[in-house]
DNA sequence: TCTTGACAACTGGTTGGACCAGTTGCACGC
DNA sequence: GCGTGCAACTGGTCCAACCAGTTGTCAAGA
């Protein structure tokens, strides 16, 4: 995504915050240290500590209050679907591949619901824009399992606009942000979706034609296996 | 939620940038004023500038460069789910209320399985908490609107508890965030399910005796109206 | 004429220091 | 013993300067 590889001052402090509170080093309630020690500790200036404050209480992983002490916030409560991107910091939270399963979890149950939508309120320039997508992922290219997932991203992107929904649109590019921090493997992951040509053309048929039950069995299952899968490992 | 009405100066210099973003003012691929005519417009310091800017890069609203200009990214494809708790900002965008429509649409989709593998998943003590909550949720208290909502959320609550799935806790928290947006009408919007018992019993019964099938049918009947309605106006 | 390269004038990134504005807690006086 | 008030913290804001990259211009060369 960004090939700006030059991190920040502000940047590496956050990280490090984030890190210390994502880990349970620093537990809920507790005070972080004031901005002006995190600044002599990481000797940088202090006007770089609030940078990074002021994005960790935007993620809703801290409370500031002017005069008292800057809290550790109960992130789980407080915090948004957004922090699914400090997947790193997470996975390594939970150990083993938890936060995985959830993210397919969800994205399974989005999905199908996004191709139901799609199937009942896309406009006819949306429907042809699917066709195109899924047209675009025709298996006569194979062994390119990288480009081969840039494809298929694209083509549920086309689904999404059909369906004409902010939220859906928006936690999307959440669970996306996600998978991009999981790195090269990602598109592994989906390996066997891809490979379901039955089942993926039964789901565009159903979008382009507006059967939006038979479009939402067909999401069903290409995504639901992928989400099990990962639940069993 | 949030008891400290003391606006900061980064806060409003944010706000404003983040209105003009959202409302279409400022397009997509603009470049924003430099942050030193943004200091000086608001006559503040460049650094609540600075604070500012952070945060929308958080967000994913613009895309900053050293030694270029700081440019407004195609936020609805850059964006995360929590910008959901833009609402207002949002809802002026798009006119009518599509958005909440929008909004309820995912609650019902994510809601729908969260209660799924809710009584798939949860241990002993989760379930005893659902029924917990359900039982306050008695109707011998009526009229008062707000305080049933309180509870309804605190039920919901401990069901995505018991889901044990840390994406579904993150974007409810996102949802709800954007829902306390809208003020108090926000109770209103949902008694029509807190008054649907029977559907209500049905759902808290699924759950927790484990029957997951007839918990996720409980959940759709509850849900799904809300949205539908939504959608019809 | 067209290219090329250096420079000037931007942009954001970082630093230092100072002061304002709240909160907290200890110590002094009653 | 109990208030009360004064430090001594906390974050919030400002000023001024400089570093580091990008961009556009314009003059010197091919």
């Amino acid at each position: 995504m960004s090939t700006d590889a030059r991190p920040t001052v502000s940047a590496t402090v956050h990280d490090r915050l984030r890190a210390e509170i994502l880990s349970g080093r620093l537990g809920v309630g507790d005070p972080i240290p004031s901005e002006r020690a995190l600044a002599e500790q990481h000797s940088v200036n202090r006007h770089a500590v609030r940078e990074a404050v002021k994005r960790l209480q935007q993620a809703g992983l801290v409370a500031v209050s002017q005069g008292g002490a800057t809290v550790v916030r109960d992130w789980r409560r407080t915090a948004g679907l957004d922090l699914l991107g400090s997947w790193p910091l997470l996975a390594a939270d939970s150990g083993d591949g938890v936060i995985l399963r959830d993210a397919l979890e969800m994205r399974a149950s989005i999905g199908i619901d996004v191709v139901r939508r799609c199937a009942q309120r896309a406009g006819a320039v949306e429907r042809a824009e699917v066709a195109v997508r899924a047209a675009a992922l025709a298996p006569d290219v194979v062994g390119d399992l990288e480009g081969t997932h840039e494809r298929y991203i694209a083509f549920w992107d086309a689904v999404i606009d059909g369906a004409d929904n902010l939220a859906y649109r928006l936690a999307y590019n959440s669970l996306i942000g996600a998978v991009g921090e999981i790195g090269a493997g990602a598109a592994h992951l989906f390996a066997r979706e891809m490979a379901d040509v039955t089942t993926f053309e039964a789901l565009t048929t159903a979008v382009v034609e507006g059967d939006a039950e038979a479009a939402a069995r067909a999401a069903d299952a290409l995504l639901s296996p992928t989400a099990n899968e990962a639940g069993a490992a």
